[in-house]
DNA sequence: TTTAGTAAAGGTGTCGACAATCTGCTTGGG
DNA sequence: CCCAAGCAGATTGTCGACACCTTTACTAAA
């Protein structure tokens, strides 16, 4: 499952200072790539000693990844790794598209060139990435590198952007990597996000929301392909396997 | 500040069972209905006294509490109530009026003709209700008796239910509380809540979104008006006076 | 008088241990 | 052979204590 590991002394000073928002990130980040399978049940006795703290700060952690939607607790029984449902999913991008789309269309109107120029230059990284070239992958970018997450941080709505990055935003992206794979998707959504660009720079605030409305249903439409053939499954079993 | 709590052995088992959930709803009712001014410093020592319990049930409420956005907690320095600026404020109607704008207009589509009947019932209810009558309150109902938690509820997407009656919702009722004292607004507000009912009724889906949008942005503006005249003051200095 | 430094006090972060609860298995009865 | 009740093991919930950090009040020097 998970190897130990070791926290540098060094490392347990950096961050935020606490044990807790360490550990918080590693467990994060293992569950976003998947070295944590979807569905499967943490222990917490076992976290701990995989990181070598006590079960306190472990808590917190876990706390707080059930605020990002990452885990799933019941009370005196444990926690475990989300496994969204088809409908769940499906629910979770007509939210993403009602607020990305707002976001979009403040971004139009609030961002400034020097912001736009910045973006362009995302786009532009994105494109000569090899992955890319290749047709595969594109998704995992991160943060100040990924398309979306730039245009909600333009919008000026700092309420929102807490909402969409700091709490589903690990969400979206533990969903991208799993979905990863679809063979034309990167090249047609590149075109997409180019499109929603060049509606920003125009400051055309209606076209941007409506373009990033359209986008985020493409993807959409594109999970639901993904998600026939294997109707069957309830998401426990497929979390399980 | 707050009453020293006892926790009744009966009471001790309801809820969910948890001590760490027990405290947490009382302290959420406290900041929602102003016992604990917004803006003031929680104290983990104290609250535990207050309430009969160590700090670690304590702590995990305060987690959650953080969760809904009810206290803002800064490491090694403790939590304190939320008090959010204006510009936050407007922010977060914003959102209301994406998301719930969204809920009203799939409300109108798949509400059952029992849940919309019961939605007429709770306006009637609303209605005869003495504090409307007198031009005060009419926004202090909870939960199923309030008009807004119920066309989310009848929205049909759960995950946009979960963020916004269990995450959301007890943020804006406790600025819903703070401001309930305009004059001429209850009646307005019931009289739009009104007409959004006959769009649900309609089935109309699309003049729902518009209306409850618009109803939305209404309260916007009456809270923009509350501000007005407290400009000079920091939410800081709100809280603590 | 003002400011910088310091020390004490309070508070948060972390830990290890105990108690209550759930899960799975064994055992007995139908 | 199947099902129900009870038991053992493990896990979660809770507690009290200690370490480290932050804040504040006090002292001293400019």
């Amino acid at each position: 499952m998970l190897d130990a590991v070791e926290l540098h002394p060094s490392a347990q000073q950096l961050d935020s200072g606490t044990l807790a928002e360490h550990v918080f990130r590693l467990i994060q980040a293992a569950i976003v790539k998947g070295e944590i399978a979807p569905g499967s049940k943490i222990s917490e006795p076992e976290l701990a000693r995989t990181y070598g703290i006590s079960r306190g700060p472990l808590r917190e952690a876990i706390h707080r990844l059930e605020g990002q939607k990452l885990l799933v607790r019941v009370p005196h029984v444990g926690a475990r790794v989300v496994s969204l449902s088809h409908a769940e999913l499906i629910e979770l991008y007509e939210i993403r598209e009602s607020l990305e789309g707002m976001a979009c269309r403040l971004a139009a109107e609030r961002m400034t060139e020097a912001e736009i120029d910045d973006l362009r230059r995302v786009l532009s990284t994105h494109e000569r990435d090899e992955a890319f070239q290749a047709g595969v992958g594109y998704y995992q970018q991160e943060g100040d590198f990924d398309f979306h997450y730039r245009i909600i941080q333009g919008s000026g709505n700092r309420t929102l952007a807490k909402l969409l990055c700091d709490e589903l935003y690990q969400l979206v992206r533990m969903y991208r990597i799993q979905f990863s794979t679809t063979p034309n998707r990167p090249h047609q959504a590149f075109a997409e996000h180019h499109r929603i660009l060049d509606a920003i720079a125009e400051r055309d605030g209606e076209l941007a929301e409506l373009l990033m409305r359209r986008h985020i249903a493409a993807s959409k439409r594109n999970v639901e392909r993904h998600f026939t053939g294997v109707l069957e499954q309830t998401p426990h079993e497929r979390g399980n396997a």
